[in-house]
DNA sequence: AAAAACCATATAGTTACTATAAGGTCAATA
DNA sequence: TATTGACCTTATAGTAACTATATGGTTTTT
């Protein structure tokens, strides 16, 4: 054993912050390196892989899919391209996030306007949000 | 038959504008009362059936998961209870959506920032994108 | 009669995990 | 020494709301 700096699954998900099912699964959809294994058969991990699983972690915060950070891991490995196919993963993604923004907040305002058409202690038979939805007025 | 107005599963799909077996699936969940059915078993729908689909689909509409759906048609059942819990469940609903808008803001910020450390035309290896996932600086 | 269109059920796939089952390994304790 | 407990292994199923496929029966059209 030479850098005797080797941790087991449990201990490296203590240390990034997530369970150790996790970390099979991201080795099983080749998101992290297959670490070497003891005698035993129990997954030994180094500092690299610390480093691997905190980027996909970082990743999935700003909400990329895990496609998405296999592309950025691809990317990783032919370090002398240009990076502008990077660049176009992050602006796709960033109008993805605008996309969902508008539509939620159309949703928002549908939400807030049904509401309205209820003035509270009634009873459900004459609710105006239930008529409102079986029946919806047109508005212009 | 008494009004013989009834539709096979595929005339009802084509009304509502949805898939067959969107509508088999909402039978299923107990969204959508079971039809009778023909001698051969295929399923026989009614105008009601109709008028409980749109209603389901207008629901969905308003992002309201199939669970919320279900308690919205249990509170019809009940037609003389007051309307507060439907309301309850309404503003639930527009808090999750105020939820998400505003984590999803706090994500495209995240977002911008990082595209804007990369100045394009670089190389994989010093763009800042990648640099600034692996290795985040810290802003107050 | 044969082909096309429709219906039926059951089952698997989607996303990113999370939970469970069934069992092997290891260190400490009774 | 036997057993407990904590840890590890794999495999499988569950989540949400559909969507797609496989396989086979029925009806309608050509
Ligand atoms: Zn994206
Ligand atoms: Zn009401
Ligand atoms: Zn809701
Ligand atoms: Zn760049």
């Amino acid at each position: 054993m030479l850098g005797g700096r080797e941790m087991r699954i449990g201990q490296l998900a203590q240390l990034v912050g997530i369970e150790t099912q996790t970390i099979r699964f991201y080795e099983q959809q080749g998101l992290l390196s297959p670490p070497d294994r003891q005698e035993n058969g129990y997954r030994s991990y180094t500092k690299m892989h610390g480093e691997q699983l905190t980027f996909i972690r970082r990743c999935r915060k700003l909400d990329l899919s895990l496609v998405e950070i296999h592309e950025l891991l691809s990317y990783q490995k032919h370090p002398h391209q240009p990076c502008s196919a990077i660049n176009s993963l992050l602006d796709d993604h960033i109008s993805d996030v605008r996309t969902q923004i508008t539509s939620l907040q159309a949703l928002e305002n549908q939400l807030v306007s049904l509401r309205a058409s209820c003035s509270n202690e009634r009873e459900i038979e004459t609710c105006g949000v239930l008529a409102e939805i079986s029946d919806p007025k047109i508005h212009s």
